[in-house]
DNA sequence: TTTTAGCACTCTTTTTACTTGATTGCTAAT
DNA sequence: ATTAGCAATCAAGTAAAAAGAGTGCTAAAA
């Protein structure tokens, strides 16, 4: 265990390399708030807690940074998550209280807005398919051999899309399909929607492959189809750590691989904010990096998650006080929606 | 006027510099084509190039690079546009012949397949709205307060939205608002969904502002949403130019300012294939690249506008060839369509 | 025993000077 | 009109020197 004066320099070297990106030197810190002494005795404490992995040193005449370690150390236990000033309270507010009509909106807007706060790079995605249930399904011809599918699910999501035949369909077929499709699929999960359904339909049930492919077909693919939204790609590219054209092409990769992505945020959580600091993350490409993952609800209806890519001396306390922000505001807005 | 040799000097310094990125010497293109002769003589014609201010130097012990005006000369007299391979032309009627359920898949593997030829930056944009017109509106309850609107436009496209009502609604009213607004709206250009519509329905017509208001108002916003897509972001970064972090921050900005990409590829076009390179861009942070757009059709039916992003000394001909090839391809499959 | 002042030592960063190499522009010969 | 030859120019690369920041250790003070 560390003891009081080592947690307080700890905290003092981290939240002041979050700010510079400097390493930090003994001279910067004392005088701190709890830190009153000399800087050879910060220095003695700074050695001791190099020994114990908890910082590093770039190199001999270099102040220290932190260690994954010791970001670790913070976060568990020295991070305050109340750092969140009135201005910033009243920002969120403001942008969750705008008008939404679908619940992807909200997810969309609370990732933009922590984008904004926070100035890193947000990912957000929609809850993922295997726990949706289906709720209703409706088709709507749109001409000769045009029709819309639409599904509504039970945690508010609304999918559609639209399916084009070989052969002009009437009225009377959609009306027709729309009852079957819903009487066999409400309450199922959507990922019923599959081959053997397609196979149960045209050889148990005889209806026509032509109709019944493209459906299957499209529907499908909507359903699997993740929509990943990208916030404030711009905005890492401010900080110093980004000089290096290295580590800039490298975090233009990662955007353009969504399906990493997708995976990172899917990947199974315990709690609804996680925190994986640099090589802490599985995914090699991410190792310079740290991620945060924001899975919001409202009550306990999962409307997806959200990811914060910044730099490994990401600022975890605004980022985690502004997702316990946004949660609180999101579950006391919309109790009565429950 | 340039005599011949000067054009070919012109050509071979543009064409050597789209290539290198590199300052070219009057030895690099001595011995091509046209150009036997020795590398003082083509010092001599560079000497007058400049003087009319179709080159550039860097510095007096480098070689020349084009200017602006002499890329502009290139591309109106000099490119040729058949500069595309057997295996590229393969590629490309490969990726066309996707099956397609939407008119704005098109434009979107149109978009990615030049991105992925050229190996630029391409941004993609439907139809303009004030050119479409309104061929059926449909409205479906999807729950108690919730209903789907669809329009389809005489371009094809299928826009979508979900409408809140803050009170129930009965499939009853739906299927009156179906045939209302299909009555008064078919034919009609989209932007007619507007403020004063509303006003009408709701004080001549006497239907209930809360049911008009949402509607009016949600349909309005998606139609006049531009859905810009992007391919190919990374793909600049490979290029040297790019090794400038300056060129780089810009370039990610430029991106992220999706209003003046929407902006640029609606500006009013003499002809289908417009080319603006560096300073001719109206908009200050695109004078560093170039842009082409690229407005594709099938038959006089509108399906959009791509945007090529690349350096200055893009490879204009390769771009050119690559969208009338498209362009041709687009209009013979598809003419039975019409 | 803990803290602190003092100072030599280390290593990066910045500065300066020097060398190399590519390319031009000019002159004079072809 | 063309070309060979050559001095002049300037970026880029290399090496050495100086400056600066911060540590670690020692010995004295609290």
């Amino acid at each position: 265990m560390l003891d009081d004066r080592k947690k307080r320099v700890l905290q003092a070297i981290v939240e002041e390399y979050i700010k510079t990106a400097e390493p930090v030197s003994s001279n910067a810190i004392m005088n701190l708030e709890g830190l009153e002494c000399s800087s050879a005795t910060i220095r003695n404490e700074m050695a001791e807690l190099e020994k114990m992995g908890y910082l590093e040193k770039p190199h001999t005449s270099a102040g220290r940074v932190p260690s994954a370690k010791g970001y670790r150390y913070y976060v568990d236990e020295l991070l305050q998550t109340d750092k969140i000033t009135l201005d910033e309270i009243k920002y969120i507010s403001d942008k969750l209280e705008t008008k939404i009509n679908e619940l992807e909106e909200i997810t969309q807007i609370a990732s933009s807005t922590i984008s904004e706060i926070t100035h890193y790079t947000t990912v957000s995605i929609g809850p993922s398919s295997d726990i949706q249930k289906i709720e209703n399904i409706k088709f709507v011809l749109l001409s000769s051999r045009m029709m819309m599918g639409v599904i509504l699910t039970d945690t508010g999501l609304v999918k559609e899309t639209i399916i084009k035949f070989d052969e002009d369909i009437t009225e009377n077929q959609v009306q027709t399909l729309s009852y079957m499709f819903n009487n066999k699929l409400k309450g199922e999960p959507i990922t019923k929607i599959d081959k053997p359904l397609e196979k149960y339909l045209v050889e148990e049930m005889r209806y026509s492959v032509n109709l019944i492919k493209p459906i299957i077909e499209q529907m499908k693919k909507v359903v699997e189809e993740e929509s990943i939204h990208l916030e404030g790609a711009n905005r890492l590219f401010e900080l110093p750590e980004f000089n290096s054209l290295e580590v800039a092409k490298n975090f233009v990769n990662i955007l353009d691989e969504k399906e990493l992505m997708a995976d990172m945020l899917n990947t199974g959580f315990a709690k609804d904010i996680n925190v994986y600091i640099g090589e802490e993350n599985e995914k090699e490409e991410l190792k310079d990096f740290s991620i945060v993952t924001f899975k919001h609800r409202i009550g306990n209806k999962d409307l997806g998650t959200i990811g914060i890519i910044g730099p490994k001396r990401m600022d975890y306390a605004k980022v985690i006080s502004v997702m316990k922000y946004i949660s609180k505001k999101l579950n006391n807005e919309n109790k009565d929606e429950e």
